[in-house]
DNA sequence: TTGCTGATTGTAAGCGCATACATTTACGAA
DNA sequence: TTCGTAAATGTATGCGCTTACAATCAGCAA
């Protein structure tokens, strides 16, 4: 491992002064073509590299964007972080990315190692976040937008999707086929603005139309197939037509049980799903679910961020719509 | 946004030199309790956060990892990445993430990008990478590794697997099974050496058995259910009677086409798959596989390159098992 | 008291880059 | 030829930190 060139190796290689070689970089300023190309065989030569830290100290920027997020091992979070890193990285910026495993201590102790590293602006999952957190985001310049939710209310900008609202299109669909004996499979709402938005999402919506959904008609699960395939015998009763999950995975879990169980889908029982995972579509029956565009979701996060930053602007938050998909998980009430 | 607080700005506050603060802050040198305490009291006052671009200048370290994997969209990766980034951080470390999307152009342009960046380790995926990237991460005393594979001669230290002593597995469990004619649905072996020597693992370990996999049985398939379903009528033939997939993707795709076409599985015929995801075991029948501990290699990963950074030696190569995982696609042959 | 020693703290240089400002150059007008 | 001007290039500083080395200080033996 020898020491690697400088810009100060390629100055002297080219003739010319540091500053020359900045200016060549950087395309800023001018510069004859006759230097330029002195300048550009030299750096052929050398192979040299620029240092990134060293010009993020100079420019006061970094040119990264974080991203903090519960887990990868959630489609609907993969996708999303994929299509921000592609879309960031097209626009100049490299992802320093985090998981913070849904702990609350580690998580703000994540937010301080990214204004450490001077990300340039950073990605948080949801509206539940420490006071504190966003103080000293504010306070240290850090742009920083909550996605895969969104609030009017929220205090930092949201890009994201309205949870509530897309599960009311979920309801406004069940109780057209003529259900009226519904309960839920939620998400873990602890911390979790976007699985607790869903779960009031249908209870806001059942009560619209005259339907009272019953707290114990409400169970919380955590993401995991086998852990809501037990969940699913909790919740059944005669009773249950409709069954609407927080999310696709929590949905597998109950159609494989209700399978099992000999029910048919949908004839005896309606499920739902939320996310629109691949696999979704695949199954049969396959999963009626929302559909959340995470990728274009991801897009846009990294878009605004870097506008924002670019621009020494505010983050502007977006609502992007949800679609309701229905497939073969849900038909009309028995 | 105000100006942030410098080491400067501390050293003022608490009455001490800069060095005094940098010696608080790294736990390096003797400083008296008492002094230690009004530097810790002005960081906390302040709000004081230390600027990891100028510290990494300073050092000649900056504490990153970067990752350069195809994509977050196959579970396999995001899984192997989670796990390498959770244990980079609790090592101290942050992880620098890019996805190529198995762009050749780009993947090199990525690894410039991570050497700019002067990441202390970087982890790719497989051994096929251009010469000029081993070259410049030599150069640069970059320590690197190759992972989801393993192989005695590759040029980068590998932590994976053998993918074709755990296709040998598959192959010795279908053949005790009685089957004798093959076909095999492989990933994109392009650019691919995971897929390349899963195909080459069955291929010799057939021959191994006195079976011939004709080039004709074997197709390859892009990592999509939806893409996998239509080329399994390709494959498909009268005398088959165990499909080899490729990944667990394409076998569910082939084991939905199959129970749509009528055949029991194991009965009318066997059919495996690669990497064992979460949903293998839940779909019924279950999908026999071939358990690929991901979370253990990405945890591997960083370990060994945070090693090697911190020791100034080479990285350590990583040979981990894997193992078949025998469910109810697989059976007798008819 | 003086001088010595080791512990503690300060001083200043340098990490690699960008850029304000100073200097040089080229070229045409007078 | 001489100047003036704008374009091209160089000089030197500072971004915030670590650390080699210098300086100071306390404690104690002589």
């Amino acid at each position: 491992m020898t020491k690697l060139p400088t810009q100060r190796d390629v100055a002297k290689l080219a003739g010319v002064s540091t500053a020359t070689v900045s200016r060549v970089l950087n395309g800023r300023g001018e510069v004859t073509a006759q230097v330029r190309d002195r300048v550009l065989r030299a750096i052929d030569n050398l192979q040299y590299v620029p240092h990134a830290n060293a010009r993020a100290l100079a420019l006061q920027r970094t040119g990264t964007l974080g991203a903090i997020i519960p887990t990868l091992n959630n489609a609907i979070f993969a996708e999303g972080i994929n299509a921000f890193e592609r879309h960031a990285q097209q626009l100049g910026y490299t992802l320093i990315l985090s998981v913070s495993n849904a702990d609350d201590e580690w998580h703000a102790e994540q937010v301080w190692r990214m204004i450490e590293r001077g990300v340039d602006g950073l990605l948080l999952v949801g509206n539940e976040h420490e006071y504190r957190i966003f103080e000293r985001l504010e306070k240290a310049g850090v742009r920083h937008v909550c996605a895969w939710t969104f609030d009017e209310a929220a205090r930092a900008a949201n890009i994201g999707f309205d949870n509530a609202v897309a599960m009311h299109a979920v309801v406004d669909h069940l109780v057209e086929m003529g259900h009226t004996q519904f309960a839920m499979l939620a998400g873990l709402t602890r911390n979790n603005d976007r699985a607790r938005h869903r779960v009031q999402g249908v209870i806001e919506r059942l009560n619209h139309h005259g339907i009272a959904l019953e707290p114990k008609r409400i169970l919380e699960v955590e993401y995991s197939i086998a852990l809501s395939r037990k969940a699913f015998w909790e919740i059944i009763d005669n009773d249950l037509t409709a069954l609407i999950c927080g999310n696709d995975v929590i949905a597998y879990g109950a159609c494989l049980e209700a399978r099992k169980m000999g029910l048919q889908l949908p004839e005896d029982m309606s499920i739902t799903g939320f996310d629109d995972l691949d696999l979704s579509a695949e199954l049969s029956p396959a999963l009626t679910t929302v559909h959340v565009g995470a990728s274009k979701m991801g897009r846009e996060a990294a878009r605004a961020l870097v506008t924002a930053v670019e621009n020494q602007s505010t983050v502007d938050s977006l609502c992007l719509p949800t679609q309701l998909i229905v497939r073969e998980t849900s038909g009309p009430a028995s």
